[in-house]
RNA sequence: GCCGCGUUCGUCUAGUGGUUAGGACGCUGGCCUCUCACGCCGGUAACACGGGUUCGAAUCCCGUACGCGGUACCA
């Protein structure tokens, strides 16, 4: 079905295309009874980005858009979103790769195994988006800015003291075009704008929301392409998502603001917009996004924890939703199956680790056999591997074999038990403050080695003015329980990023219980201590 | 600040005008039992608030409050 070029009768306001007639009258708020489909195949995407670790929130939304193409018989696309040159990573694309896989999310078509629209890496793509660049500065709906930082900087500020929204004032649009069109071909340093209209609204239907409606002026003439010639995220998802043959967004409702951006591109192109479904956003206890300072979010976590992935992915399958039926253990077969994306429910939902330990917990008692559930413990860290990279560390200190066990036990453990004022020491405020820069510094850490470690702590010895042994005492309580234990960098290898980063982070947490909390201002200064003195100084 | 999106037990949720507002996690009392755990039985606890519409609103409409998201040459 062809389209013509979506745009409302009346002057000013667009209305993004949806597959079907709108219906008369007021938009109604969608019911939650299947909704008609749109004709012809099903695509879905997960379109990560590959900076840091795995995120639990990237499977959350795999899960989701996996479903509602197989449930529809349709594709399921992983695109790595590397636009970010500064930021993106192979070691984070593959990490992604492995997150997935163990979680047991199968794609279609991905970077890894190609299919009919790759590459499915836009790093690899961008003689595709140049040449869309282009189209949109050839038909106006586009054009060079030469605007530096500082003018940027200057005018958002001043947009700010007027308590107007702070948004590019077109300067550049209206420069003289052979002229603009000269300092681009002699290389200026330019970044491309898309054109936005500063009147009317922007109206959009999201399958679980309604019409979504934002008014054009709080729109900013958004960059499509950075100096450095990469798109930005906006560009580049709009062009692969057409010409990957997308039909429907799941995606997180963070994206909703920029939809206006985003119809503006589909209807630049003279495209027909996919079905945008905007899901609710995982969330910390206290209601803020997921994030790692508040609750662990890799995913590599939650296997080096002992998590199983079909607990961990059934967990997530109750985020925001319930089977028809209201069972809550299910197989992502039965997930599939009975999927309704309609049923999906708006409400930010608080991850509990508690529901999910008790999941988890379900899993390992209802659904293995003691001979699978040694399997797993074979494939998690209870392995031959994992002892013999802890033999030449015990040796010399075994007397009998049985020594092992006690000694090595706090690689195998979950949480510590240890004395929370034996942490603390005698300077408590001290001893979180170290845990905390210890963690900041922990989380930029890579490779994660006894050396790498033993080279943090070093420079923390330096820059803190304390000796090794005393800034090394809270660290061997906070990772291993015990004063006295194995080695402590080895430990932290041994133990990995993700299960040392978590036991300071509990450390942490032990001492806010007993009153050394870093928070409000204390934290601030903290921080801006840190950045002084370790990042900017890095 | 501005824009947007939300709001049922502490948490995950059922619920689409008429229900004693149901289930699950957690917490808690009991049973089972060599301990613990599991399991089983019971308890605790919610429609944010105010106006409408209606014979009747958790359900529909409007406002307020609160929460969250966005406001980048990050995604």
């Amino acid at each position: 079905m062809h389209l013509p070029h979506p745009r409302d009768p009346r002057a000013g306001v667009s209305v993004a295309r949806f597959w079907q007639s709108r219906p008369a009258g007021p938009f109604l708020k969608p019911s939650r009874r299947a909704r008609p489909m749109r004709p012809g195949p099903v695509v879905t995407r997960i379109a990560p980005s590959p900076t840091g670790d795995p995120h639990i929130g990237t499977v959350f939304m795999a899960l989701f858009n996996l479903a509602f193409a197989r449930r529809h018989g349709g594709k399921f696309i992983l695109r790595i979103e590397d636009t970010d040159q500064g930021r993106s990573t192979r070691e984070s694309e593959e990490a992604i790769f492995a997150a997935l896989r163990w979680a047991g999310i199968p794609w279609d078509e991905g970077p890894d195994k190609g299919g009919p629209h790759g590459p499915y890496r836009q790093s690899e793509r961008l003689p595709i988006y140049e040449k869309h660049v282009q189209r949109l500065v050839d038909s106006g709906k586009a054009y060079p800015c030469f605007c530096d930082a500082a003018r940027l900087k200057a005018l958002r500020e001043e947009q700010l003291a007027n308590k107007q929204d702070p948004r590019y004032d077109g300067h550049c649009r209206h420069l003289d075009r052979s002229d603009t069109m000269h300092r681009v071909a002699t290389g200026e340093p330019h970044v491309i704008r898309l054109v936005v209209p500063d009147e009317g609204e922007c109206v959009v239907p999201d399958r679980l929301r309604g019409e979504i409606r934002i008014a054009w002026s709080t729109v900013d003439h958004q960059i499509l392409r950075k100096t450095d010639g990469f798109p930005t995220y906006h560009l580049a998802n709009v062009v692969d998502d057409h010409l990957m043959g997308v039909t429907h967004v799941i995606r997180g409702e963070e994206w909703i603001s920029s939809l206006p951006k985003h119809v503006l591109l589909y209807e630049g192109f003279g495209w027909e917009c996919p079905e945008f479904i905007h899901m609710p956003l995982l969330r910390n206890p206290d209601k803020s996004k997921l994030s790692k300072r508040k609750n662990p979010t890799s995913v590599t976590w939650y296997r080096e924890a002992g998590y199983l992935p079909e607990a961990v992915l059934n967990y997530l399958g109750m985020m925001g939703y319930t089977l028809p039926d209201g069972r809550e253990m299910f197989t992502l077969d039965e997930f599939i199956e009975s999927f309704e994306i309609d049923r999906v429910v708006l409400g930010g939902p608080v991850f509990d680790l508690a529901k999910l330990n008790w999941l988890n917990g379900r899993y390992l008692r209802e659904s293995l056999t003691p001979a699978q559930i040694l399997e797993r413990l074979h494939g998690w860290r209870l392995n031959d591997d994992l002892l013999l990279r802890a033999l030449p560390l015990t040796q010399k200190r075994l007397t009998t074999l049985a020594d092992f066990v006690p000694m090595t036990a706090f690689l195998l453990r979950g949480a510590l038990d240890y004395n929370t004022a034996e942490l603390a020491g005698s300077d408590g405020p001290r001893t979180a403050r170290w845990l905390r820069i210890a963690l900041w510094q922990m989380e930029q850490l890579r490779p994660f080695t006894a050396t790498s470690v033993r080279a943090l702590f070093e420079d923390m010895v330096e820059r803190e003015g304390a000796n090794l042994r005393e800034l090394l005492a809270p660290f061997f309580l906070a990772v291993t329980g015990a004063k006295v234990s194995l080695p402590l960098f080895d430990s932290c290898e041994l133990l990995g990023a993700d299960l040392t980063r978590r036991r300071l982070h509990e450390g942490l947490e032990r001492l806010a219980a007993a009153g050394h909390e870093l928070k409000g201002k204390t934290l601030k200064a903290l921080e801006e201590d840190y950045r002084r003195r370790y990042v900017e100084t890095r």
